[in-house]
DNA sequence: GACTTTTAAGGCATATTCCCTTAAACTGAA
DNA sequence: TTCAGTTTAAGGGAATATGCCTTAAAAGTC
């Protein structure tokens, strides 16, 4: 499942659904769909969750198994 | 500009927006609301950009300057 | 200038998103 | 083992976004 990782990270750090909406600004049941995979996740989304990670965008969607980030850059500004 | 990435390494290696549209399996206009911002890139379609210009999601995105990607996981299958 | 190639804009049917309500599943204490 | 509280998922629908079409504009080429 596309989204599998994002749902055994999130358990890891004993986290509800409804922590993660509130945290990416979205609906509990929106969040359910994303990590059901019924929805798919915006690269917003998929970046404010890589930041709370630690982790890589690439890592969340099966790209890689290396779990550290990419370098940050320097300027990056958080994506709206 | 948040793909401006994908036209410059576009550019670099001297492809059409229809090349590209082609090789995504969408129309030219489509890709080119990608570049331009109007659309946002699914995942499926940035797995297959970073995949033919050999980097990560990470990197085409602006969340790091490291242009080389991760190792990729040795089971892993092409998004749709 | 004319011609070709490439990229972008306007418009629109369709598909998707996101939230709401509600139901189901799970937990634990009494 | 039931009951209340918590957490997750399903159904439905208004609002929004998507992707393609046609066409226009821009950029090269001769």
């Amino acid at each position: 499942m596309l989204y599998e990782r994002i749902r055994n990270m999130r358990e890891d750090r004993d986290m509800t659904q409804e922590q993660m909406a509130k945290y990416l600004s979205v609906h509990q049941t929106t969040y359910s769909d994303y990590e059901l995979g019924n929805l798919n996740i915006p690269i917003s989304v998929l970046d404010k969750i890589a930041l709370l990670f630690g982790t890589s965008i690439d890592y969340l969607v099966n790209r890689t198994d290396e779990k550290i980030p990419y370098p940050r850059r320097k300027k990056y500004q958080q994506g709206k």
